[in-house]
DNA sequence: ATTAGCACTCTATTTGCAAGAGTGCTAATA
DNA sequence: TATTAGCACTCTTGCAAATAGAGTGCTAAT
């Protein structure tokens, strides 16, 4: 029993922290709790919490803190379940039927709704088609000197970029020439494309080396684009709002750390080895990433046709509402694939 | 010659707070000059152009500060006038020289460029085509039960969306669908398309109903995207560092207009009753937005294949050095065609 | 085991004071 | 007449001491 209570007061430390910011003291405990204990039991438990190594004092006369540790409890044992309410499901449900009308929005309404929800950081990372296929090239005639290669991957991403046809090659000629890629080289990866040799591409000899060069250049860039993955960010303004950020120099080291989209997609990864399914909630310093290190990150993966996965986060300071975000996060990656399912496209 | 000074006076004044952001008291000014005045001399003439309204200041007994009708008058007869070294000339060309593949990536490399040199933000607007029209529609196979629409307007910009096919439909009958949609629209605008009768379009009834319907949407679609600026920012992050940001509230306030596409747009297209060639100066409250009231922006317009128009502006406290961001706009608005046309893409 | 009481510690705020920077004015100067 | 030196005055900034407040730790009583 006497452990028991440790930790009710121990939670009511971290909700009351969560929610004010501020360090607190026996007082406001006891009176919170709701535990009908006077001040000073609750300094003794607090005094014991922090020999634990779950509180820290800023100072000898200011109240406790959360410790990195204590956070890492919080989650794993003590905060009580993720729910999200009917009411939240609403909106967001309401919130998409009129906005979305592409799988890019999708994401960009996702991660809107997430920073609004949580009043932090949302980053949604588009699915990584970890292995992409060419499946075909076409020409489609735009005038006398340029054309439009359209490129046709085997996950059905489409890519087009307008190319200069010379002198003496007609439309026949790129017709031709569309098919003999294709012939060659369906369903080949990108690194396959890189290793190939062009020469003798066509039976007889075109002045169209040049057109060859840039549709191959063109097949190459959309299978690299096809898996590469992009992020969606929300919130970042309203992110300055909170009062750890008060300081201009935090605010501008988390302003720069998610202007770098390869940063982020690493500090992103590294929580993946993991599981590949549920949470993963990254608590301050565990995170290795300079910038970040007294910021926490929920992460949760989607699959979207129930394959090919992406990810939704939530990145902010390490006092938040971890059962909230994580409740959101839970419906989101549960949701996002009946989302983009509902806009008749892949 | 007694003007002359003041005006001297007035832009030493200015240059020394444009560069130190303090307030700037008659010593400073006495030696920095260069006139061979006393400190006494500038102290009378300060107090004259105090009146004049172009010095304020912040109180009794600190310098002065250049008024708003003081940088109007700076930008307009006192600044040095606006040149870019043969140094940044070829800092530029290189940066451009392998890192653009696109014309989307013109654009936000550019918008890198001016902000890294300017420190301020920069906001880089893609041309909008006013007049964009339809040219054909095309179907590619996908699989099965999809194939992809690919739109193509008469100013080159090519679109495409994956569409359902319904039951009962095969791919001669979508060849025939963007055929007949083809020639029934091509060379209308979006207004004109809005007000099209689909029914009786095809000579026998086909079951396809909704690919039509999706068809036409893509097609509405893509006129209206390419209709549509796009704005690509540089330097929000760097900014923060210009000290009067340093006042949170103030950050967040420029930041959260920044975030809105359609906030930015109207700013700047505010400043383009003017003439349309040239630099824009818009300085302080002389611009109507609140929030960015005590911000100045310089503007001006590129053109893209000598026809259509976008902007490349530079945003930043009043404060900021007018001559050199002029030049490099300058510069930049000149520049931008040839380093488009560079990448053998419209 | 709990709690009331009290001394102690540390921060944050206020107050007063001196230094510094800059001005405005007046009288002397070229 | 224009310029300048000199000086009193004002206002900010920085610093130190004093004060109030919040919270703790410990002890003794319950």
């Amino acid at each position: 029993m006497a452990e028991e209570r440790k930790w009710q007061i121990l939670r009511a430390i971290i909700d009351d922290y969560i929610a004010t910011a501020e360090p607190i003291g026996s007082r406001t405990i006891a009176r919170k709790s709701g535990l009908g204990i006077s001040p000073a039991t609750v300094r003794n438990e607090m005094s014991d919490l922090e020999e634990m190594g779950f509180l820290e004092q800023p100072h000898t006369s200011a109240g406790r803190v959360p410790s990195l540790k204590a956070y890492r409890y919080y989650v794993d044992c003590l905060m009580s379940p993720p729910v999200i309410s009917e009411q939240d499901i609403a909106f967001i449900d309401n919130w998409y039927r009129n906005k979305v009308r592409s799988l890019e929005e999708v994401f960009q309404e996702t991660a809107k709704i997430i920073a609004r929800f949580t009043r932090n950081v949302s980053l949604v990372v588009s699915p990584q088609f970890s292995q992409c296929r060419f499946r075909y090239l076409q020409f489609l005639p735009l005038d006398d000197d340029r054309a439009i290669a359209v490129v046709v991957t085997d996950n059905g991403l489409v890519e087009n970029r307008i190319i200069n046809i010379p002198g003496g090659v007609d439309f026949a000629d790129l017709q031709r020439i569309a098919q003999a890629i294709t012939n060659r080289i369906a369903g080949q990866t990108v690194e396959a494309i890189n290793d190939i040799d062009w020469r003798g591409l066509m039976d007889c000899t075109l002045p169209g080396g040049e057109v060859i060069d840039r549709a191959v250049q063109v097949v190459r860039q959309t299978l690299l684009a096809s898996r590469r993955q992009k992020i969606h960010l929300g919130g970042t303004t309203q992110i300055l709002d909170q009062p750890e950020f008060r300081d201009s120099n935090r605010a501008r080291n988390l302003l720069s750390v998610l202007e770098e989209e390869r940063v982020l997609c690493d500090i992103l990864d590294k929580g993946n080895e993991d599981q590949g399914d549920g949470l993963i909630i990254t608590i301050g310093r565990e995170n290795k990433f300079s910038g970040i290190q007294d910021c926490s990150i929920v992460q949760a993966t989607y699959r979207l046709n129930g394959q090919t996965v992406g990810k939704v986060a939530v990145l902010g300071p390490t006092r938040m509402e971890y059962g909230r975000i994580s409740a959101i996060l839970g419906f989101m990656r549960r949701h996002i694939d009946e989302v983009a399912r509902r806009i008749g496209q892949n």
